[in-house]
This record gives C-alpha cells, structure tokens and sequence, in this order.
DNA sequence: TTTTATATACATACGAGAATGTATGTAAAC
DNA sequence: GTTTACATACATTCTCGTATGTATATAAAA
C-alpha cells in the first residue's frame, strides 16, 4: 500500500471515526473487533493502529468528537444582568432536548453510552467526562434558580439545589427514556409542555 | 470432587449468582470470564456449566432474580375507587426511589444494567424485559393521572399520556442520577420534596 | 436392612478460534 | 533519501465449549 497525502490520512481518520460510531452501535463495545471496523471501513488493523493506540483510545477519540446532550447547556448559564433567569432555563432545557433528537452524532454516540459500553478500566475516563459535564449543568440550573428567586420568579425558601437535581434528573431521564423508543414521540415537540409541568410546579 | 446434595448444590447456584453480582459490577460484564467468577467464588467452571448454559445464561438469571426499581410501581395501581389516586401515585413514586436506595441487590444489579454491560444479541432479552416494565409502570401513572382528573385533582384539559411520560422520565431521571452519586445525598430523603414539585405543577 | 446401580454435582483436561499487539514490508509523498 | 501511511505476517494470550473423570447421594432391588 502507498503512502497518502495529509489530506487523505486525515480522511482516513475520520472515516474510522465514522466507522467506529456505526459498528459500535451495531455490536457493542465489547464485542466488536478491529478488524470489524477496519473491513467496515475497507482498510485493514494497520490503519487504525497508525492512528490509534488500540481500541480505547479509538472509542474515547469518538466520544470526543460528540457534543453530548447536556453540554450544550452551558449555553445558557446564569448571567447576573438577566431579567428572567426562568425563562433563560426553560430555553437552555429545550435547545438540550432539540440537540438530544436532532444531532444525529450525539444521538449515536449517546445509545452507545448508554447501551453498548462498559465503564470499567480504560473506558472509565468517558465516565469522568461525563460526570463534570453533569456536576456542570446542576451548578448551571442552581445558579439560575437563585437568580429566580431574587427576580420573585420562585419562593425564597425554594431549596435551589434540590430543585436544581430535580430538574437536571428530569432532563436527563426524558432523553434517556426517549432514546429507548425515539419513534413513537418527538422530544423535541413535547419538550416545551413537559418542562412547563416542572417550572410551574416551583412557581406555586 | 463428590457429589453434593440437593441443598448443597443450591446453595452452590445461589453463590454463584451472588458473586456474579459482585465480580459484573467490579469488570464489566464482557470482561469477567467465567473463570474470574468461578475462581472468586471458590468453584470451578464447571459448577457453573453445570448450573448455566453459559455466561448469558447466567446473567439473565442473575437480572430475573432481582427486583428492578420501577417493577415496584405496579404495586400502587390505579383502583376504581381509590378516593386520592394522586396521593397514591406520590406514594407509589416514593416506595419506588426507596427501594431504589436501600435494596442492595437491586442497587447491584441496577447499576451493572446501566453502566457495566452492553445490550446486544444474546443480553437483549434483558432490555425486553426492562422495556415492557417501563411501559407497564407509565401506563398505570396514567391511569392514576386521569381518575386525577375524575376527582378534580388536576385540570381535565390535562394531556394525561404526555404527564404520565413526564412523571416517569422524571422518576427514572431521578434514579440513575442519584446512582451516579449515591453517596452525595439520600433518594429517600429527597423523594417526597421532589416528586411534590411534578404534582404541584400538574395541579396548577 | 444391606447391596447395587445410576444419576448427580461438580473438577479436570483438551482443542479450537478469536482478538490483540507488534514486527516487518512497501510505495508514494515530501 | 527519508519519513509517512498504511498493509501484511506472526506470535501470544485469552476464553470458550466440550469431553471426560469421579466420588458420592439417592433410589431401587434383594
């Protein structure tokens, strides 16, 4: 086999990438080889090791490259100025759930995530990545939430952080309990009524 | 080696599925070998191709024999005549995160489920199983939520199926969140506060 | 009640395949 | 001419499934 421009080795790459997302969510982590993701990809094991270390470093490189669901949520973080921090929460929530039905990449990524890997060992360092991005997000919506309660929006007894774990979990469950049946209802359509339910319910 | 009696060998099957429990949740699923198990609970392979089929065999034994946290909910199913059907769901949702937190073998077994196993191929009838229970436990909180209405709880324009998937993704949002976490607070303790802001809100 | 036969509850041994990591080959890019 | 971007070849290591061994529990026969 020749050599390649840069162009091509970095085409190469992705096509891996690519490869790996697909094969993973066909087979699991586990149970895919590879050498099933390198005929997948129509190259041989060579070329995922020129590229890779082995399989962990593979797979971490494609969670990588996904925006996953609650990241975006950064977008809307608290900004002291704001005149309704509630509303700036229920907009954050949605784009989430959008995101979540809408980016296919975050999509694949995220069944795998949830479905097809194991945490254990070289894999375990995703998990960390995803439990600052979480620990991220509560610290986000609790900052809100005060900011609520200083603009009158909510009680002042409200208990922020408990508040801010209940909606975090909320968020969190309706995506995973969408990616289990993702046709029968469109998150995105139904994500607006259902955060209503969670807002109003601090509201009273 | 001799043969063992019949309570013996049960108890030998019951060891085994206890230290399954125990060597899944450390490895990994697909990284425990049925030697790891054998050797970590004093037998060797053999007891457990005697008792087993195989390693699927035995870990869908292992999941049957655990109660699952939202298989409880089917307890607070919706009477005809129930006079508070909403203070039964809150109830029901209570008992379920209890368990969630204080039945070990459930809090096992439910973590290997979501972090340390893969559902592909010969593991899938385990997400069958976790599939119709999730059904089955939206489809009697929304069973609840319309005799809600019946009694004037909540507002009768009350979209019931989209509640009834709000209530559950929040549930199971809740769990797996404090799963993530479940030394920084107490599922039980929270549980009544954070399922009181979903009703609150649903009764507006 | 004692003896005998058979099924049981494992342990041990063996063979085969799959996956991994590395070592080496190679042709083109630079 | 050297490095790059792979392909190919090889050795090693697991793990699985099965085949076989074996001592005893248990039931039937005597």
């Amino acid at each position: 086999m020749a050599r390649r421009t840069k162009e091509e080795a970095q085409a190469t790459r992705t096509l891996l990438l690519d490869t790996a997302e697909v094969v993973f969510r066909e087979k699991g982590v586990s149970r895919t080889s590879l050498a099933d993701i390198a005929s997948a990809a129509g190259v041989t094991r060579g070329a995922i090791y020129w590229h890779f270390e082995n399989k962990a470093d593979l797979f971490v490189a494609m969670c990588d490259r996904a925006t996953l669901p609650l990241e975006t949520m950064f977008d809307c973080v608290a900004d002291p100025e704001l005149a309704d921090p509630l509303a700036k929460l229920r907009e954050g929530c949605i784009e989430v759930l959008r995101q979540a039905e809408q980016d296919q990449r975050c999509r694949r990524v995220f069944e795998i995530l949830n479905f097809k890997c194991e945490f254990v060992d070289d894999l375990a360092p995703t998990m960390l990545r995803r439990k600052e991005c979480r620990q991220g997000a509560k610290d986000i919506i609790e900052r809100n939430l005060k900011l609520a309660i200083e603009r009158g929006q909510i009680p002042p007894q409200t208990d922020t952080r408990r508040a801010a774990i209940g909606l975090f979990s909320y968020i969190d469950g309706m995506i995973i309990n969408w990616s289990m049946e993702p046709d029968s209802y469109s998150l995105a359509e139904q994500a607006g009524a259902l955060i209503d339910i969670f807002l109003d319910g601090l509201r009273r």
